[in-house]
DNA sequence: AAATTGTCCGAAAACGTTTTCGTAATGAGT
DNA sequence: ACTCATTACGAAAACGTTTTCGGACAATTT
């Protein structure tokens, strides 16, 4: 057509050194015959692939599915796409799937590590590659690379705050026994939503459960209504207390949440779980899932 | 090293033309070095990818997760992985994702169309580009492709045949009118479990509703009391309908599931429910993902 | 011994871009 | 008129493979 392909290519891209008018030919041309340039071999030429690789131990979960939208979205944001791969929980899956993404040539792996991965060589060797790597969810400080963790403080003080939001005054609170960095933080999300809201805390509306099950929501729940506290809100450590919770008020004769809002956390470890009142919060698994991108992208532009 | 590429290339592709010894030599040698081929560069070669393109109306959606878990599941067996994009629902997202996973040079594309999708014409400019296209779930018969739909038939078989091995004899079925084939297909399903199982339908336990809700699975629920069919099972149209009846015949202290079982359809317009005593089908989001993807890789072999 | 066949390997083109570099054409300054 | 700088374009190499084709060498046949 009378021009060359180097002067097409920087037509396209704008680059300084082409004439208005042979630019503005090209754009028509490019335009009139629905030209697409070929993406792979702008890919191979320029050492980029613009995809992301995104690996969950489980597709078919709420928070998980919730981290991906975050993933997508953002990463679309920026022009890049999202390989998804599940490693079903299986270190072999994870390993197998590493090597894919590395085969693939993406500029990028989130990484959600299996709950059965003990040793970490096949993870180190990934960084030791030069691929930029995030770790979200579930982590290891025994890999040397970015990673994004739920603030198990900030959620529970949201939930917290989402039930005084709906005129809860006098809130309960299920947890575990002190021992663990997670019952910790959201004991404290609970406690400093309270005091923002200028709500007394009462430590006798604070009940630990021996082990975060139905039953023990079941025995708790009965506790509750013994106490005589006046409980109208709920803030259970899991959703499987949370549950206890809401069947056993429920055959007692207690309405919800007309009576009592109950609310638990859909944390990482087990699947969200619904019922007409009982709500979880979500936004989290978004932000997760934005923030991990974030952060790849950040290391990439830093070269 | 004394071998030339074009023969490297041939000893780990294993052509007929290359030496045994050389051919051993060569795979020593890319083991040693940890050699991973540039998957880029063979993209562009062989022009094929080994990517698929999956667009969901919405990511966070039970159905979803389970269609797209058995899409990752089956394209990574036959060595393809998979691009996820979230139309969220819009239009004008399709068309923009389309337009990606066109730029992408996928191998294949399958969609599901957003609700508010009413003309075809970027649709139809996929095909013409002789792009594989799959349509799931949410289909058009105005565009000439292959197509992928759940099999409301079968599921409601399925569900009808697991409160009876649970041990339900006595099971109700609610339905809105006979008008649309969603509602027929699930009717004609719950009545063949029940024939193949030599129980007698009984079409006074058959309800009709007015709308698939929550209010209305209440009202039906106290029907059924005081019917006093000793009802022991429910299959329910929608999960809302579903949910009403949980909860009405809680309040009117029927211990669920220990006297009535109760199944509800997850189907793709709403989210999944979960509650202790709810259960749902969710086997057939997985293989709706399977056949999508078998539809494809069998397009892409004839050619 | 010449001709034919078969086996194994390498040279080179190809995939579709980007990017570096050289150079022709134009204009401005002495 | 001559030099110099600037602008605008094209030639060609590069990215890392695959694949076609031809040739070297050895083995077999006439």
């Amino acid at each position: 057509m009378g021009i060359s392909p180097s002067t097409v290519s920087k037509a396209m891209n704008n680059y300084p050194d082409v004439g208005e008018k042979t630019k503005q030919k090209v754009l028509e041309l490019a335009a009139s015959l629905k030209f697409i340039p070929n993406s792979v071999a702008q890919n191979l030429r320029q050492r980029e692939s613009k995809l992301i690789g995104f690996i969950t131990p489980n597709a078919v979960h709420y928070f998980f599915s919730n981290v991906l939208n975050g993933v997508i979205h953002t990463a679309q944001a920026s022009g890049y796409s999202v390989i998804v791969l599940c490693s079903e929980d299986k270190v072999e899956f994870e390993k197998e799937q590493l090597e894919i993404l590395i085969n693939k040539k993406v500029d990028g792996i989130l990484l959600s590590l299996t709950d059965h991965t003990t040793t970490y060589e096949h993870i180190k060797k990934v960084v030791a590659g030069k691929m930029p790597l995030v770790l979200y969810d579930k982590i290891s400080k025994f890999v040397n690379c970015s990673k994004v963790t739920i603030n198990d403080r900030k959620i529970a003080h949201d939930a917290t705050q989402y039930l005084i939001d709906r005129g809860c005054k006098r809130i309960a609170h299920i947890r575990g026994a002190l021992n663990s960095i997670t019952i910790i933080d959201r004991y404290l999300g609970y406690k400093k939503a309270l005091k923002e809201n200028r709500i007394e805390a009462d430590e006798s509306m604070v009940y630990e459960c021996s082990e975060p099950t139905i039953e023990e929501g079941r025995r708790i729940a009965e506790l509750m209504l013994k106490d005589e506290k006046k409980i109208d809100g709920v803030l259970a450590f899991t959703d499987a207390l949370a549950i206890g919770v809401i069947l056993r008020l429920n055959e007692l004769g207690v309405k919800i949440p007309e009576e009592v809002s109950v609310i638990g956390f859909s944390n990482s470890i087990q699947t969200r779980v619904v019922s007409p009142s009982l709500t979880t919060i979500d936004q989290h698994g978004f932000d997760m899932g934005k923030k991990a991108v974030e952060t790849l992208c950040e290391r990439n532009k830093g070269h």
